[in-house]
DNA sequence: TATGAATGAGATTTCATTCAT
DNA sequence: AATGAATGAAATCTCATTCAT
């Protein structure tokens, strides 16, 4: 009832991952402490102690969720930058994994940064990582910036983590704002554009010197 | 043991804000679930079927929690604001207040969104209150824009919607990473400054239509 | 039903000891493991939380028994000796309090020995605290021995350590035959003087070097 | 891992003893309850359903430990006796045979008596075994003292009783003190020498009337 | 002869919540 | 205004046992 296939007798390997699917879907959608462990073997289409069996306990199985979603949203991310280096396709692909994968997203954002260290770690770690691909995708935009502008000066460090962070956390309120109906059906592509063009921008002014400063109205 | 005071017989008001402040404390430490009624009632320095008499439930504590402290963060926004109708003051606002209460800050970005539905619309609630402001105060800057600007198009509902919510959201990415250690020491001006940075030059780029788009590279 | 009173509302301490009481029994008559909480509550007429509210734990609960059924023991022990300092008293003191309390012996004896370290531990204590006082019983009676005797050698360490311990083994030996129906209805008493004989001899012999040797026949 | 042998196709026989030797070692070093079938599968290097298949559940697995255990201990005893029909040897043969092999010793001195009917009462049926043999041995040695004695009373059948299961208890105990590192090393030999002494001379007084009575101070 | 896959039943433990004073 | 005493309901986890090959 619920549950995935009816098949039996399935290989280890195939059940553990049915058990994520189960899991993360479960995580996603009521809460690290709300999900019962019924539900996900449930959701699984197997008994409780086969999940136990297998993934050993609860927090076990959410690390192990937390851990295959993460990966696949960095890999998916690595993926879209190693075609062609640009921070365009970075965020283009990471919202194209956010929105094709929104339980895992939500997984990530959302309910693995509640619960305490072991778990909020290792989201942390993830979330470094996409962090350190943007401080590189903006170092190679403010040269291809510089190329084509008169005078630029170099960014600092915390500048440009700064920015980073910004846009690492403006791409996630976008992609939430994405994954909702509340946008009214605005896709990845459009997320990924909109957040571009403030990036650029800012970018520019922030290389040119012509940036905002309190002292200025606005 | 613990506890706040150890005075009796204090009036009711009185101990409800105690109650509050030991719920915000413990929601924000624990989460929802992981707080149990016996952590805060002796964080509060009462016996639990005090807290029941005044305040009925767990989930009525959790929203009450959450309902003060987001009625303070959208009064110090809304003061910011009234200051000097500025999109600048009102991000130094939202820093300056999270930065002084990151107890009530991880509630309303970290554990409120955790649980379904009731706490959940409560927090949505005053995320949109924000964004509203944010818009009206978008809609102001651009204003100022255009009047300094040759010719300046008109921005879509949706365009200043995304525009809004990336920055909300590009504003709690910095005020976590403000509020780490992590960021070196940085205040709530310089990350209000770098966000503002980021939004000027963006606003100006869409307003005038010169923003970046997908065909560019960079 | 089948709980011990029906009074309700009772003071923590008065439940604690009717929680004990239930466990020792429930304990001694089916061992740590089957006895389950649920048992032990309904015994003690109250419901499980409130257990483990007072107790902590089943192995708290089993810990809390076994050192309050030790403490009896050595108690009744240690009051018979002081009264006269008597090996017969001694033993008789023994069997009185075995024979009155089957379930705390069967504690002690039969269940607290089988489960690891830490309750085995606490009996060991117990055991050897009667062995000491049994080591001290036979050197008072050795020195009564010598008095009506001609010649008497001094007893070495391990010879008494041996005898005490085999003592105290034969005693127990002696309380479960006696508790069992198996003894046809022995009294106390009547363990107790058996075993008197049995060791008045014995020590008598060993003192004179009269007693039996490996290359005698017998 | 941890398994007998690695080695495939046993016959049944062999298999068969390969997971009484697991058994009776979980069985010792556990208890019943605590030793799982998983483990006992383990150790005896085979999976679980061979063992079911074999030994049809856990209770009769213990079963057979025990029967296997206690007709080991049994034979020794009576080996011993029949070699010389004589008490010395009887409690010879059961210290070393108990020296030997501690832990089918652990398991029926220790863990059977703990659980329920069935096991019990196959220890039960042991230790009478012994106790029989014990009592037939004292019937010999009451002849023997009576020959090189004036006058002997005859002993009734409830004394010989006692006195039985005061000696086997006093012999487990001190099988378990040899057993023990806190003896400082005394042997089997020793053991049955000190018991012998004890029970020799007991015997005698009994036999001739001169034993201890409670009115005589001791 | 032998095993990887799977489960029903039941154990301990926790927690929000109420009663009686 | 305030609390010690008490519980119903549900969660995580374990284990002996069987199925299908």
């Amino acid at each position: 009832m619920g549950g995935a296939t009816g098949s039996k007798r399935v290989p280890r390997a195939v059940r553990e991952q049915q058990m994520l699917d189960a899991g993360v879907r479960a995580f996603a959608r009521s809460g690290y402490q709300n999900a019962s462990m019924d539900d996900i073997a449930e959701l699984a289409g197997v008994s409780k102690p086969l999940v136990y069996l297998y993934l050993n306990s609860k927090e076990e199985l959410f690390t192990a969720c937390i851990r295959r979603e993460a990966a696949a949203l960095v890999t998916a991310v690595r993926a879209a930058v190693e075609r062609d280096a640009q921070l365009w396709s970075g965020l283009s692909g990471f919202f194209a994994h956010a929105a094709e994968h929104p339980e895992g997203w939500t997984l990530l954002h959302v309910q693995a940064r509640t619960h305490g260290q072991p778990y909020a770690r290792e989201v942390a770690a993830m979330r470094a990582e996409i962090v350190e691909f943007v401080t590189q995708l903006i170092g190679a935009a403010a040269r291809e910036h510089a190329r084509g502008a008169a005078r630029a000066r170099t960014l600092a460090g915390t500048e440009v983590s700064g920015l980073a962070h910004a846009l690492v956390g403006a791409a996630e309120s976008l992609a939430d704002w994405a994954g909702d109906g509340r946008a009214g059906g605005h896709s990845a592509q459009e997320a990924a554009a909109t957040l571009m063009n403030f990036a650029w921008a800012g970018l520019g002014n922030l290389l040119q010197g012509t940036g905002w400063s309190p002292d200025r109205v606005g």
